[in-house]
DNA sequence: CGGAAATTTGAGCAATTTCAACATGGGTGG
DNA sequence: CCACCCATGTTGAAATTGCTCAAATTTCCG
């Protein structure tokens, strides 16, 4: 972002038209950010901590934000690292506890619109539209989730960064020949679950993948592909079937 | 299930109080399953394939239904092992592609609820009630999701395996002084990412995690402690701390 | 220009997979 | 009722791969 001058309304901007909100009209949106609040924070600030009660939840509008969890064998997990327009605790927002079950930390300067949880919960299940979006949301988080199992066990660590690299790439509408490195390698290998020494090992093997990393530069030898190699799960036509031997039973319910 | 009768009545007394439903009132209950049905698939039998339109969401009202994905590398990886009360395509009713992501095969002979998307999904964006609870919903799915990668990262193997015996115990309301497994353990063992050889060797070492395998029976030597080990990534209390640097950045739209 | 932080490189270790042989067990057909 | 067979699970040994600890570089920044 640019420095000094505080373009406030450009960074309102980006979080009206963060999913899942960008499909609303335009009084919709208003509803739903009222209340809602932008806040600085310095790099290495803590936004929020596991276990504090859950008061708003958070859309980033500039910068990056490290999410992540220390597990009871006091293990690290970075479970995300967020950048523009990202949103955290979605999932809270639905479960029960009222609880932060992350830890927020800004790895860079960053600007993040706060909305308390309450009214936009209440808002969101009155309208059908962003509730859908809502749902839609959460649905591609949970498949994002289950995309990562799968390619833990089925995918060797070179395969895992390259994925990694061209989602990232993909993600953030960076150039498909290569670009610089948003954040360090470490915060990289901890959100990829190595260890920083491993990445650091795997890099040269990416060759093999069309992947080169010099430095902070990536560069991807295969432009055209870099979307077909990012995980889709993709699953092949078949010819339709008929079911085998479902069988249908009658059923009346008794009143 | 007693053999011989059917008694379609209990089955679907299952899939009526099954979450998210259990929390509506009985005449919004009625609503949300007219047009379902119940099927009757035999032991092998394939539910659903990935790529096949999505036409119906199910619940699974009576044996073992097992949901996994075919990679592009030619792994098949189990996403889950489904009983009494499970609800499969909970993800792919709210992703917009309209398509199974994953197939679903019977492990045993099983009843299933099978309810057509389109008017369901309907219905459940009109009810907030009904939209709260499959947020909630999909929330725990997409938390879940993020414990098992939790898991793989910092537990090792007999950790894992001991942690899913328990959870499996818990999950079900089985006794929790032990039970018999109630699928093979290859399953098992590819649920969990692991090859049957190494879920094999490791069960000897599960005694040192309070738990003995012998064949099919599960023995935990620490009842009492069974909820508590299940992982829940319970933070700590701390106390009540102030906004580090955190700067509101005072807004105002400009029309 | 220094010193600290980040990354790379090396060597040995631990764990899981792989391939292969062996055991078990239930079920079926004679 | 028994022998055999196939599916399932167990055990061994080698190969692979990521991890740990340590030391050497490189990059940042003040």
């Amino acid at each position: 972002m640019a420095q000094g001058i505080l373009d406030t309304n450009h960074l309102h901007h980006i979080a009206l038209n963060t999913l899942p909100f960008s499909g609303l009209d335009s009084r919709e949106k208003e509803t739903f950010f009222s209340g809602g609040n932008l806040y600085s924070y310095k790099k290495k600030d803590v936004i929020f901590r596991q276990g504090d009660p859950l008061e708003y939840f958070y859309i980033v509008t500039d910068g990056i934000v490290q999410e992540f969890t220390r597990t009871n064998n006091g293990h690290e997990i970075t479970q995300d690292i967020h950048m523009n327009g990202a949103i955290l605790c979605k999932a809270e927002l639905f479960l029960q506890e009222g609880i932060h079950h992350t830890e927020a930390v800004a790895v860079s300067d960053v600007y993040v619109m706060e909305l308390p949880v309450k009214p936009f919960r209440e808002r969101l299940l009155k309208s059908p539209a962003a509730a859908q979006a809502f749902l839609h949301l959460l649905a591609q988080h949970s498949f994002a989730k289950q995309t990562e199992i799968e390619q833990k066990v089925t995918m060797d660590t070179a395969e895992i960064v390259a994925s990694f690299l061209r989602q990232l790439c993909k993600e953030h509408g960076l150039n498909p020949r290569g670009f610089t490195l948003p954040y360090k390698k470490s915060l990289i290998a901890s959100r990829l679950g190595i260890e920083l020494e491993t990445f650091s090992r795997t890099l040269p093997k990416l060759k093999k993948h069309g992947v080169t990393v010099k430095g902070t530069q990536v560069i991807f030898h295969d432009p055209a592909s870099t979307a077909a190699n990012v995980p889709t799960s993709a699953p092949e036509k078949r010819p339709i079937q008929e079911r085998p031997s479902a069988v249908i039973i009658p059923w009346r319910r008794v009143a």
